[in-house]
DNA sequence: ACAACATATGAACAGTTATTCATATGTTCA
DNA sequence: TGAACATATGAATAACTGTTCATATGTTGT
């Protein structure tokens, strides 16, 4: 009715990316690849984690379209997806650096 | 001892930062305060929630200095303490109107 | 087809969190 | 001081979430 309306569901899709980006294993795993793709087991080497913990972190990841993938082999390679990721960390480590 | 260590400790503080705005009553609130102050009744009015809960999460905004007060009499005055807040928002909406 | 490897998935558990209810604190005015 | 109002707080509960373990799926080379 009022055109405030149609931003609450903005609002609550803007909460579920917001959740994604605030866990700190999420959060390592972008960092990591802010130097370009790894495949599942470097991640999980790198963070001196379960390959298993990634793997679950990663499909979240990717339902929320932050990072994609490219399979070669058997290994499968995942990059961040969007400018955006790089971007919203980077705002947010504004803020925690100030 | 390498030089990324430091950056372990900022991590989990950005995270713990996106975890408040991966809440939609939060945002809710913050996006309200857009607009400039209000009070927690006024909040709670506009959002069509209850007193307490409103409260709550603007202890959780102002614990993560998201947020400032002012008082005038009975009444308590909240608003935006920060451009990151807007900033960070923006940034986030971006991504999910893409 | 089989072994070896990389990744994904499901179930279970523990820890966290948002909301509600009841009540306390704090402020104003008479 | 007491009544009325605005906000804050504590405890309890229900729902959600991250990790682990065990196992499944998928790929490669023999």
């Amino acid at each position: 009715m009022t055109d405030k309306i149609p931003e609450l569901d903005i609002l609550f899709e803007l909460a579920d990316l917001f959740k994604v980006f605030g866990d700190s294993t999420r959060l390592r795993i972008m960092y990591t690849l802010f130097d370009g793709e790894s495949s599942v087991g470097e991640i999980a080497e790198a963070l001196n984690m379960e390959q298993s913990t990634i793997s679950h972190q990663l499909r979240v990841l990717r339902t929320n379209k932050l990072v994609k993938i490219r399979r070669e082999g058997k290994q499968i390679y995942y990059s961040l997806d969007d400018d955006h990721v790089k971007k919203i960390i980077e705002m947010g480590l504004d803020h925690v650096l100030e």
